[in-house]
RNA sequence: GUCCCCAUCGUCUAGAGGCCUAGGACACCGCCCUUUCACGGCGAUAACCGGGGUUCGACUCCCCGUGGGGACGCCA
């Protein structure tokens, strides 16, 4: 059984990458009709919120992205954690560390100027024969894992190949903390044990850890996981994704109004991809997706690409279901929906013209609210020719049959009438009927608007 | 500094040694449609980081270089 896992820690929103790494991990699972388990690193008390917390959940849920186990916490794990390094301490795969903060700091300063890497030297690292220093009174000792001396860890990374770190690259990390709480990587381990997490799919960052949890795993008498490293996501600069970006929470996507199901369908080819395969639904991506063809390259963000997915997913949907979701968004801008057109009708006319829901309600706000078209553009279009054809237009339009091909019929009858161009009389309309110059062909507006609507806006400014 | 990873159009990518005169998509540019703006249709520009090998043959495999990224915490 395929049993894969998110393990996003609480200290921030649930970003474009996360949901990426959560995306692959969920699909993997979904592909293989396996689990997919959610769990919460909170070891880290400083940082971490209930406010984070609620994000990251809130963020999967609005992904579609569903767990069959979880959330789990860590925190709440505490008694687990303690009971595994309690055998690890008996079975000398882990040892008491009493080496201060202050002379680490020292230790690894004077390692970087000698250009080494920087790592703990085995101080209190018990070896046959050696004789350790006396503990310290009255310091709490770390708990230190034992990392063998030879040899190499390797694994078999699924996206990147096989991949070697020298054990003696490695140094004796700290498993717990003086206070008694365990660290990162040791409950990582743990709890991928415990779990029976089949594939650790997780970002690139952790490569370097790797190596390590290996080792843990191994000296606790597991077997290791499979591992999948995805490499990161670049901001639409090319460096690392910031605030600077704008939207980094996948929250902010559904605020800037973009379809879970074009966001998912984005980032479901950022590192991977079916053939020329662009627009696929979320079913046809689980069906499809496989850790065998991942990019291991790093990518870069490209909003507009998002953008013209997110337009493609907005003009699949019905216009009842667009509506529905542009609704509670117009009303926010001060819209009356009650006093205005059928809005599904509204969003079929305007969905061509934006590609987010945003866009889009702005852009239909106009027609549920007042206009009062700037007075520079009446001048500038109402002149002495339009002025006519426009009256005799609005005249007209009282006793047209209420279409858009009647309505669009007494349009070029009155430009015949007047011997003038399109733009004369739809220009003029444009501005009186919306306050704008860029619209849907004004027979389709006129004809959505309404007759007694129509004639309301004109009026009012003649 | 040390270790690890990465490298095809501007961007996302296809490419599993001959299918490559390197394909698709977004963006950009041009044309068509047109009632403005879009949508749509058609078309164009655009890339294998460099050097060595291996091979009859390398975008593809190996090595080196260069460039970029990551890690080196009693953070996760």
């Amino acid at each position: 059984m395929i049993r894969t896992r998110f393990a996003p820690s609480p200290t921030g929103y649930l970003h474009i990458g996360g949901a990426r790494t959560a995306l692959f991990s969920w699909a993997y699972a979904r592909h293989h009709g396996g689990q997919f388990i959610l769990r919460i690193e909170d070891t880290d008390r400083e940082r971490s919120t209930p406010e984070a917390v609620k994000a990251i959940l809130d963020g999967m849920d609005w992904l579609g992205l569903d767990h069959d186990e979880g959330p789990f916490y860590q925190t709440r794990r505490m008694e687990r954690y303690r009971a595994v390094i309690q055998e690890m301490l008996a079975a000398g795969t882990a040892y008491r560390c009493y080496m201060s903060p202050e002379e680490l700091n020292a230790l690894r300063e004077q390692q970087r100027a000698r250009g080494e890497k920087p790592r703990y030297d085995g101080a209190w690292r018990p070896e046959p024969g050696k004789t350790l220093p006396d503990p310290p009174p009255g310091v709490a000792p770390a708990i230190r894992f034992k990392n063998p001396r030879d040899g190499v860890a390797a694994w078999n990374d699924l996206v990147k190949g096989q991949i070697e770190f020298a054990n003696s690259e490695l140094d004796d990390l700290v498993i717990a903390r003086a206070d008694g709480t365990p660290t990162y990587n040791f409950c990582v381990v743990v709890d991928d044990w415990d779990m029976g997490i089949t594939q650790v799919i997780r970002g690139d960052d952790h490569v370097n850890n790797t190596p390590r949890q290996i080792n843990i795993l191994k000296a606790l008498g597991a077997t290791p996981p499979q591992y999948a490293h995805l490499s990161m996501i670049n901001g639409p600069d090319g460096t690392k994704f910031s605030k600077r970006h704008g939207a980094v929470s996948v929250l902010q996507y559904d605020g800037d109004g973009f379809l879970p199901d074009a966001v998912i369908n984005y980032l479901a080819r950022l590192g991977w991809a079916h053939g020329d395969d662009e627009v696929f639904s979320r079913e046809q991506f689980v069906q499809w997706f496989d850790l065998t063809r991942i990019t291991p390259s790093a990518a870069q963000f490209n909003n507009e690409k998002l953008l013209w997915l997110n337009q493609h997913y907005m003009k699949s949907l019905s216009e009842a279901e667009l509506a529905a979701k542009v609704a509670p968004r117009l009303v926010a801008l001060g819209a009356n929906l009650d006093d205005g057109p059928d809005l599904a009708r509204a969003v079929a006319l305007y969905v061509d013209r934006c590609n987010t829901l945003k866009a889009l309600a702005e852009a239909l706000r106009v027609l549920y609210a007042g206009v009062r078209p700037a007075p520079e553009l009446v001048r500038q279009y109402l002149d002495m020719e339009a002025r006519p054809a426009l009256a005799d237009f609005t005249r007209k339009l009282a006793d047209v049959p209420w279409n858009v091909a009647a309505i669009g019929a007494l349009l070029k009858e009155t430009l015949e009438t007047h011997r003038i161009r399109m733009p004369k009389l739809a220009m003029p309309l444009r501005v009186l009927l919306t306050g704008q110059t860029q619209t849907p062909p004004v027979d389709a507006l006129i004809a959505l608007m309404g007759r007694e609507r129509t004639r309301q806006r004109i009026q009012a400014m003649n």
